[in-house]
DNA sequence: CAGCACCCTGAATCATCCT
DNA sequence: CAGGATGATTCAGGGTGCT
């Protein structure tokens, strides 16, 4: 333990300390039944091979510490059975654990979970606003990681602030599907070389939503891979007490200095500073996918002198020419550039109407909160 | 088998038929190697009456067995296993898998699928633009579905459409994460009493997307959970094969007449944005050859501060080095690699143009290949 | 100080053909 | 089959520094 702990002599438990150690021996030491929230975030077990570049040939720098490093499925499978175990015991019986993880681990800790008796209440995803691309176009971006929220059992009554997620949604239900921005800029520790201090460092954001949705003030929140602190920094502002368990010391270090400097968020201050939200964008392609307009068919110009035909992929063909909605109206009218949504007509009931007017019905379908 | 099977007898495989029965019984009865794309909607309700097979195909009686967690789930694990180790078998050794499903079956999924040898490419998050809201406010939104798109094995050279899929999403990258409504409407199809045919039916966007970027045309696509046909209706619209594996007599009758009414969109409205992959390679010295570069001409570097000559062999010479336009340009910018083609510009009426545009002259010159 | 151009970076299972 | 050569490939956002 460090020199920062603070028992509370009444439920035994520690608090608002980092432990020190093996995340699974560290919680045996813990009592059962101690602990409200369990929030998790894993090594991931990313099997990277070679090294990667982007195509201005810079190193993407990659995840290749140890502790990412596993033999295999199944041994990865133990250690996470292993720590869920030791985090179902210390949960209270009406606790919930949240996880984080992608495609990589998170369906091996998912039913691992749910092996353990963990019951599943949402998995949420997070989509991030700006995710590294995919540099070599070999897949999709990938560009969301996937949460788990489970109750310690079936019959669990869990914490569920209804109505303060509503309020953060600006009215509506909060879905589960969150889009927020990774850690960058000011917010991402770095260490004395100005490099990033933890290769995972997650979004406060993220923790924000996690606690005001699932926790009460005064409870206790256990991470059993601290890092550099993000849980306990949020736990801090919002007034919950925190654990956390992490190995290396200079993760330690670092979070313990981040948290000393967090000061307690006033109650009226909370619901605030939510991401903007911009207007939608609907790709033409979307037209397309969703039988609005079919491949093959024609499209003509304003003036009705020019014609092209939509394809399976969104883009359209003139002449000998391929591109998109906006490229070959430009490239048809000589002209820099064109907005092909008011260019481009199509016929409905004998009447020329531009492509425009699928989009609006697209974004009105959307409903007034498009995130 | 139903009255409509048209057996393709050079490849063994059936084709744009209904396969009636078991699904893992209907797939041992199909050659190895001889499908190019699963999809597959397995059901998730894990009180399912007599559908769970194990591995030995003898029946698992999960009904009678008690209800605890751990004896449904493994008898799901059973089924699933069993369902994948045949999708997998009929697969082609650069084929691929989708799956779909939610948070209470597709952890499960994952990792047996893992476990089974599919080396998981992406997850792939549908996210409900109109999805149904949760009525006792006790959880989040439950406004998305996962899909798991996996090649057969780490190794395969499996089909993705990068630039078809970018083309949709008008020019970037498409993400993990794609936005489509649910089924309804006039595509959701209705029974004699005018009730929900199917109670999870897909919607035609979602099978659009996976088969325009994951698939090519001619490619077969095998669906074991078949339903209501979604997979059949867009991969004949698509010009690609479909099998179907259905028990239930009324879905098949439901499919069979969806899938008559649907066309066959025409070969041009088909084609896609082709990648710069599938063009030709023309080798550098053919510029030389053919005159469009003289022997001897200086080329310079895209930031016009490097400089080479072209010899009579089509290997450049800077500095002290020669070799393939390629190698000087990376030897010249210390760089991993370098694309000589978009590197090195020639003059040309005083502009400096990329030799690019010189291979493309020759491609174009080409013509139209036969593909 | 505004505006702009440029640089840097993020949990990444990121190539294929020819000899 | 190993090894070498070819050549395809990126989005959003924040920081920095210049005009």
């Amino acid at each position: 333990m460090t020199n920062t702990t603070i028992t509370a002599a009444r439920s035994g438990v520690p608090r608002d300390t980092i432990l020190s150690g093996d995340c699974i021996e560290a919680m045996r030491g813990l009592p059962d039944a101690s602990v409200d929230l369990v929030f998790a975030d894993p090594p991931y077990n990313l099997q990277l091979k070679g090294t990667l570049h982007r195509p201005d040939n810079s190193l993407v720098d990659a995840v290749d510490d140890d502790w990412d490093s596993f033999s295999s499925f199944r041994a990865y499978d133990e250690f996470t059975s292993a720590w869920l175990a030791e985090a179902r015991r210390v949960l209270k019986p009406n606790g919930a654990l949240w996880v984080i993880g992608s495609y990589h681990n998170i369906f091996r800790v998912g039913a691992k979970l749910q092996d353990a008796g963990f019951w599943i209440l949402n998995d949420v995803v997070w989509r991030k606003s700006n995710p590294m691309p995919n540099f070599r176009g070999k897949r999709l971006t990938n560009a969301h990681e996937t949460m788990i929220w489970a109750s310690r059992g079936e019959g669990s009554k869990y914490t569920f602030n209804y109505e303060a997620l509503k309020a953060l949604n600006e009215g509506t239900q909060m879905r589960s599907d969150w889009v927020l921005p990774i850690c960058t800029g000011h917010e991402r520790l770095k260490d004395a070389e100005g490099q990033k201090a933890h290769p995972t460092q997650k979004p406060e954001s993220l923790l924000y939503r996690v606690m005001v949705g699932t926790t009460n003030a005064g409870d206790v929140v256990l991470d059993p891979f601290f890092g550099t602190g993000t849980t306990g920094a949020v736990a801090k502002a919002l007034g919950r007490s925190w654990i956390g368990i992490e190995r290396e010391e200079s993760y330690r270090k670092i979070a313990e200095e981040r948290i000393s400097r967090v000061r307690r968020l006033e109650a009226g201050a909370l619901a605030v500073t939510q991401s903007k939200r911009a207007a939608p964008r609907i790709p033409f392609g979307q037209l397309v996918e969703r039988g609005l307009l079919r491949p093959g068919e024609t499209l003509t110009s304003m003036s009705g002198q020019r014609a092209a035909k939509v394809r399976a992929d969104g883009t359209l063909v003139a002449d000998d020419m391929t591109g998109s909605i906006h490229q070959v109206g430009a490239a048809l009218e000589g002209a820099p550039s064109c907005n092909g949504w008011t260019y481009w007509h199509f016929r409905k009931d004998g009447a020329r109407v531009p492509i425009d007017v699928l989009r609006q019905q697209i974004i009105s379908e959307l409903g007034p909160r498009p995130n």
